[in-house]
DNA sequence: GTTGAGCGTT
């Protein structure tokens, strides 16, 4: 009864107030704050969302109460307390687990039907069953930490831009003026070399110009390994040797 | 191994 972080079904919540608990550390476990927040009310449930990957934290934990007084006490007595050397911040949830309405930190009722319709076959899917088509994007969308996956992004950005070509910046600017002096009004347009009535008619007649190639590239199938041939599998390096030769 | 401004599960 004392570990909450344990597997199973979420007790009934039908009467219990949430609490979000954020800025606690990535190491901070239920069982670390249900001595804090047990000593200011009955607790019904702690609950902390990790990372499916990783299992780690995600730097929140969502804390049940079984009173809303409780609760509140909760939230002004916890509210910037420093646990595992870290101020975390208690607040009332607003949204709940399953889409219900939260008033307050407590769970009023089931998600309302906007308009009216009683019997409105929406295909929206639950919470859970979405998860299972975009639980990437979702995951991606919501990451664990912004800081953390712009941290990342930056340090590979920053590694690729400079293995790119720090003088190769495509500006508009820098088009124009290296085409304008490198390289030709002839090879920078073909089809502009053409008069312009040309163009106009071709375009109107061939095809709009709004219309893109999207075939730009040709399909050409990249060889991620053209060495890893079947063929060079033979350490052999002389063919000849196992030829017959008399 | 790291990080940080956010809302949840068998």
């Amino acid at each position: 009864m004392s570990r909450f972080g344990r597997s199973g079904p979420p007790p009934p919540i039908r009467d219990t107030y949430s609490l979000l608990v954020l800025n606690i550390t990535f190491r901070t476990t239920a069982d670390d704050l249900f001595p804090l927040f047990d000593k200011y009310g009955e607790i019904v449930d702690i609950y902390i969302p990790r990372d499916r990957r990783t299992g780690d934290s995600r730097g929140f934990a969502f804390v049940r109460y079984k009173y809303e007084d409780e609760a509140q006490k909760a939230v002004e007595r916890l509210d910037g307390r420093l646990v595992d050397g870290r101020e975390i911040m208690v607040q009332f949830a607003k949204y709940g687990p399953n889409a219900e309405r939260i008033n307050k930190g407590r769970i009023v009722e089931p998600v309302p039907r906007p308009g009216g319709r009683s019997r409105s076959h929406s295909p929206r899917r639950r919470y859970r069953d979405d998860y299972r088509d975009d639980h990437d994007r979702d995951y991606r969308r919501r990451s664990r930490s912004r800081s953390r996956d712009r941290y990342t992004r930056d340090r590979y950005r920053d590694r690729d831009y400079r293995h790119r070509s720090p003088s190769r910046s495509y500006s508009p600017d820098d088009y124009k003026k290296r085409g304008r002096d490198s390289l030709s009004p002839e090879r920078r347009s073909p089809r502009r070399s053409r008069s312009p009535d040309d163009y106009k008619r071709r375009g109107r007649d061939s095809a709009s110009p709004a219309s893109k190639s999207p075939s730009r590239s040709p399909p050409r199938k990249m060889s991620p390994s053209p060495e890893r041939s079947p063929v060079r599998r033979n350490n052999d390096r002389s063919p000849r040797s196992r030829s017959p030769s008399t």
